[in-house]
DNA sequence: ATTGAAACTTGATCGTT
DNA sequence: AACGATCAAGTTTCAAT
């Protein structure tokens, strides 16, 4: 499975929009018979698209209250950054890398639990040989994060239609 | 529900590294009793804990191949973050809004589809009156990515448990 | 790839401790 | 709050198109 179709995407944001992967709600919202649900939801799962079954958490009732995001400059050299971002995945309480294009290597965003949390993420930065800065900032609010199926809400079906080569009309491109 | 107990981290961990809400597999995996996991997934989402049933997707394969990390700068006022997070997280295709501590107000994460995308993003930053600068990179590689139950996959049980007051032997916080 | 109907598995409930 | 047994409900399969 290379692109969606029409049907693929309207699954995907019916999951998105009832908080779930239920095949008989997302027939109830779709009008698309059960067993085709399950078809559907079945083929997105082999093509890779759905890759996990999973739940969102209220990170702070869990403790995991303070968030970091850090900039970090590294050395250069030969496939330095996928060495060097294995390195900060690795690091406890780490949820995202990227590596990035500009003034910056890498942004990191951690959640941790306490501020013991935040001195053992820094020395782990700092016993990463590669690094040569690290510049961190603290989220007082997070007023959004949305990742995960959830990430549809964040756009109008059409842009995620257009983007798989499906005109408005009911063109079809899987 | 406000602090959760070693059997309520148990189900959570259980959940994260078997990518599923199933109670018939984390039944098994945990050895619980169906009707106990049941139970106990019912008290997690009541609580507020457990927020969203939901999966993870393969954000490139729907189209979602930019990710583009701004800064921004805005102007101060009574209550100024809200209002401008707000206008932040309506911009299509933004996924992450944080307001910070340090030198920068915000830090946004948005997905995007086409380089159009990216300049209409630019746009919408500029049509926010109160946004005095920004400054945006794009990420070459997502090196790692976990929100969601799958973020407890970057944590040691014992860091989770610390944080309900839960110490390393049996003793039970909720 | 789609579907209705059948077969089966599982989630939800209840009563007891 | 925990749990075994029960039942309703949902998921998955099947055969035909």
């Amino acid at each position: 499975m290379s692109t969606l179709d029409r049907r693929d995407i309207d699954i995907l944001f019916a999951i998105a929009n009832n908080h779930t992967m239920s095949t008989e709600t997302i027939h109830e919202v779709t009008d698309i018979p059960k067993s085709t649900v399950h078809y559907r939801i079945q083929s997105l799962k082999d093509g890779g698209v759905i890759v996990n079954d999973l739940c969102e958490l209220a990170r702070e009732k869990i403790g995991l209250e303070i968030t970091v995001i850090s900039e970090v400059w590294a050395e250069y050299g030969e496939g330095y950054h996928e060495e060097i971002g294995e390195k900060l995945s690795d690091i406890e309480g780490v949820n995202q890398v990227y590596f990035t294009m500009g003034d910056t290597d890498f942004v990191v965003i951690a959640r941790l639990t306490s501020r013991d949390m935040v001195e053992k993420l820094v020395e782990d930065y700092e016993s990463i040989e590669e690094i040569r800065r690290t510049s961190s900032k603290f989220a007082i609010t997070t007023i959004k994060e949305t990742v995960g199926v959830s990430t549809l809400r964040d756009y109008d079906v059409e842009t995620v239609r257009a983007a798989q080569g499906l005109s408005e009309d009911g063109e079809d491109g899987g």
